[in-house]
DNA sequence: CAGTTAATTAACATTTATGTTAATTATTGG
DNA sequence: CCAATAATTAACATAAATGTTAATTAACTG
């Protein structure tokens, strides 16, 4: 599995994509404050972060007996890189809508 | 689910993802050319393409008894869009590189 | 209109993913 | 050192994904 594929198959899931925004939004957090909005058990987020770490997602910092998680922007560089280096591609459509707004502008009613 | 976290799914998979950077290099393609490429059946195939339909990656239009399939750049820009909304986070380590360059240029020697 | 081609859908087997409870590991604090 | 807390790993059950072959649908072609 490629690297990339990791990183869309990761944030593929409900809680794991819930998990990465918390972590951006609210930076550092441990793991028990992840479990209490997932709606589920702690050995299941236990599982969904060691999918998020493995993929580079996230970023695992030991405090005592906490493990601190955070946003990993590397990881998150890569889908953004595989998204802008196609963008000729994907700015197609904005270009058609683009075009239309500007001849709709250069003929008024 | 979500469009972003069927888009995620859909892309998840090293065939489908192939399946779509050949849409984006190739443009308009036969489903029996995609099955060439795809080293698995037709019915195989079939289904994957049914998910990235699904997820509004793909469009599809007939022509007889064929299936002309493209990338459709509108699903694609869910990506890009999610992507670019959280690059203030993402380009954090870009920023730290940037100053290092910066400050060794600063620097010389 | 029977036969061929293109593609999908159906039925099935197998692997992978995901959640639960129970057990384990590791650290803190009396 | 023992009990409590935080988190992970193990074992297990079940649902979802993915591939195969067989059957079906639809459109050309002689």
């Amino acid at each position: 599995m490629t690297p990339l594929i990791r990183s869309f198959a990761a944030l593929a899931d409900p809680t794991r994509l819930n998990i990465i925004e918390q972590l951006m939004q609210s930076g550092e957090l441990p793991a028990g404050d992840l479990v209490k909005d997932a709606g589920m058990t702690a050995p299941a987020v236990s599982r969904h972060l060691k999918v998020l770490r493995e993929a580079g997602l996230v970023r695992q910092r030991i405090d005592g007996t906490r493990r601190l998680y955070s946003a990993n922007p590397d990881g998150l560089r890569l889908i953004s890189d595989w998204a802008i280096s196609r963008r000729a591609f994907w700015e197609q459509s904005l270009d058609r809508l683009e075009t239309a707004i500007l001849t709709e502008e250069r003929r008024p009613q």
